[in-house]
RNA sequence: GCCGGCAUAGCUCAGUGGUAGAGCAGCUGAUUCGUAAUCAGCAGGCCCGGGGUUCGAAUCCCCGUGCCGGCUCCA
């Protein structure tokens, strides 16, 4: 049997040996940071038996693959752990995720933190006995009826799911789990992990089914890496926006207001003014008309645009005069009201209505979150409406829009494609016109994207971009939605070349998205440290005693004067104190004044960074911040 | 909405059946100071709300509300 090392040497190896050996015979070091192997491209157990010629390569636990097969083999030791621990647990699923594992288990009584560290022990005891994980190949029928005497109820369940007359099962010590695999040889293999949480989830993901108990975990290769991690969760803490928005003053959530319903103090009214005025200003520039919708219509025109249909759950109403009236969820009806006010020839179109629009939506109260959960928030919103001809290129033009605001702020993003689901109208002209500009849109830009099947609204398909912060974490802003089903229900047309009525098409559209939601994820990515663009406060004057508050003062006038925005902090205190407090407010410019500064008409800063600049002449500083106050342009220098 | 946890001063948190505490913040006074906390004093609480158990409840039980971590949903 001929046995080829991946970019390597070809052997001449015995028929039934396992992977682990035929490795070590072309010169793989096995060791433990090899997990498991890829036989002709698949991945493989290490013990397992070749039978034929194949290409191999092993797979190391810092590997994608192979982490996730290392965390996967955590889930299987942990679930081992807690069956050991709570005989009368069912277990149902247990995968790899992003980070670490979980595992859901069908508990008698909920586990509580305290019953962590014993699982944590338990599972540090059947590490200690590096116990191989075997596989074991069955029909599916006796897998059925082993996990039935089981009593592993869900185990059965998937079993009478799958398709395919045979199945795996893997065994580790008293554990055996319905499982594909590959696994780890043994499970000394685990490397470093650790019991981070405790929470419910439904049976399959589906509320209407039981809830089970969920145990998460994290799993490295090494102790370091999981440091590094767990360190990456603590930093993320320490930006967390709800604690950086009650330290630097930007916002509250109060119990007395209500849920979700923020409230900006001034310097997050002053964060949010900047975006609100960046976005007039991108959009005007690019041929978008402004408009302002009423915050309630008539509940008629809800029912007329499907919202009462398909949304009322998450709408809020009110009567005023025997008149129900719904509070708006969305901006798009108003705009459909405005294109309707009259009659619309194709020379209007592309029309594309810009609104900063603040809507409702009753949120479930298990959902609200900071900034980035709410139930009253403002939408960039826009509704392009335009023949179908021009559909791909207004698709082009809200792309190109996205990629040039994201390159302002300073985020990378991820683009997502999704498809028509199963409840859906319209017809599969549309879906696939539809779906086709979509594609085309984001081919032609060369953007890489992933396709989510099913995931579309019932009325069409959308792009969805998913920017990334600085902790590379993800967040949904920008959404490029197609509608067929607005100009159907508004009646809208247009008036063609050829005399005709004409049914247009309707981009629905934002950029940044909700904006409460982009401050909030600005908040953490930045850590509270705006750039000088967007910092509320850019920077505060410093005297040092009150000898110099004249000057202070009049240098703080001018500043505000050139429509910068600085505060002087007069108070009788030492300077180190008023330093250490601007510091821990972020602002980008600490500018002390003494008596030399006074006397030269000069000024010191103190930037954020601790670099401390010397009497530079007021104009010369007014200057740079003013400059620094400009909208960054990508591209140009840094 | 569901599962679990939590709720004490503006903030961060001690106090687990026997008279409500600390640090920071606040206020008052002193200090006029050169780059991350000057000193002293004072004040501050329906212990989330409502019921119950008990001689006695911040503490134990029940019901609400809110928050936190997830699930489901989502901008």
């Amino acid at each position: 049997m001929r046995i080829t090392l991946l970019n390597g040497p070809t052997r001449e190896i015995n028929p039934g040996v396992p992977v682990a050996q035929a490795l070590q015979e072309l010169g793989v070091h096995i060791d433990h940071q090899v997990v498991a192997a890829r036989v002709n491209g698949a991945l493989t157990d290490l013990q397992a038996r070749l039978k034929e010629d194949c290409t191999l390569a092993p797979v190391a636990v810092d590997s994608p693959e192979g982490l996730e097969i290392m965390r996967h083999s955590a889930s299987h030791v942990m679930a081992e752990a807690v069956r050991s621990l709570f005989p009368d647990v069912k277990v149902a699923i247990g995968p790899a995720i992003e980070n670490g594992f979980y595992y859901d288990f069908d508990a008698p009584r909920p586990f509580t933190p305290e019953d962590l560290p014993r699982i944590e022990a338990r599972m540090g005891e059947l590490v200690a006995q590096d116990l191989p994980f075997e596989r074991q190949e069955v029909a599916r029928e006796e897998a059925i009826d082993f996990f039935r005497t089981q009593g592993e109820t869900y185990k059965v369940e998937i079993l009478e799911e799958i398709p395919g007359d045979r199945v795996s099962l893997y065994r580790q010590g008293d554990f055996v789990d319905l499982c594909r695999g590959p696994h780890v040889p043994s499970t000394s293999f685990l490397g470093a992990y650790k019991l981070t949480g405790i929470s419910g989830a439904y049976w399959r993901g589906d509320e209407r089914l039981p809830m089970l108990q969920r145990l998460y975990g994290t799993a490295f290769p090494s102790p370091e890496e999981m440091e590094r991690h767990l360190e990456l969760i603590e930093e993320a803490r320490r930006r967390d926006h709800r604690r950086l928005g009650r330290e630097l003053g930007l916002f509250s959530i109060e119990d007395e207001a209500g849920p979700g319903l923020v409230i900006y103090h001034p310097k997050g009214a002053m964060l949010r003014s900047l975006i609100e005025d960046f976005e007039r200003k991108q959009h005007l520039k690019r041929g978008y008309q402004m408009v302002m919708g009423p915050q309630m219509l008539r509940a008629e025109l809800w029912a007329r645009s499907g919202h009462l249909e398909n949304y009322k759950e998450h709408m809020y109403f009110t009567e005023a005069e025997g008149q129900l009236y719904g509070i708006k969820p969305m901006n798009c009806v108003a705009h459909m009201l405005i294109y309707k006010s009259r009659v619309r020839s194709y020379r209007e179109l592309p029309l594309r209505l810009f609104e900063l629009g603040t809507v409702l939506r009753h949120e479930r109260t298990g959902v609200l979150h900071g900034l980035t959960r709410v139930r009253q928030f403002t939408q960039d919103d826009a509704h392009i409406i335009c023949t179908p001809e021009q559909v791909e290129s207004e698709i082009l033009g809200v792309l190109d829009f996205v990629a040039d605001v994201m390159a302002i702020f300073g985020f990378d993003y991820e683009v997502e494609l999704s498809t028509r689901p199963e409840k859906s109208i319209g017809s599969d002209a549309d879906w696939d016109l539809a779906t086709t500009a979509l594609t085309g849109a984001l081919r032609s830009r060369n953007l890489p994207f992933a396709v989510c099947e099913g995931e579309g609204a019932f009325y069409g398909p959308k792009i969805d971009v998913k920017l990334k912060d600085a902790l590379q974490r993800r967040w949904q802003c920008a959404t490029i939605q197609c509608d067929f089903t607005l100009p159907e229900r508004f009646d809208l047309t247009y008036v063609g070349p050829d005399g005709g009525r004409h049914r247009p098409v309707m981009l629905h559209r934002v950029i940044l998205g909700s904006l409460e939601r982009f401050l909030g994820v600005l908040v953490e990515h930045f850590a509270g440290a705006f750039p000088v663009w967007l910092a509320p406060t850019q920077a505060v004057f410093l005297p040092i005693t009150d000898r110099v508050h004249a000057y202070a003062q009049e240098v703080t006038s001018r500043f505000t004067e050139a429509g910068l925005r600085v505060e002087v902090d007069l108070r009788p205190e030492t300077l180190r104190l008023k330093i250490r407090e601007a510091q821990l407010q972020k602002i980008p410019f600490m500018i002390v004044i003494g008596d030399r500064e006074a006397q030269n008409r000069t000024l010191s800063p103190r930037l954020r960074d601790g670099t401390e600049l010397k009497d530079i002449p007021l104009d010369q500083f007014m200057g740079r911040l003013r400059d620094e106050s400009q909208v960054p342009t990508p591209g140009k220098s840094p």
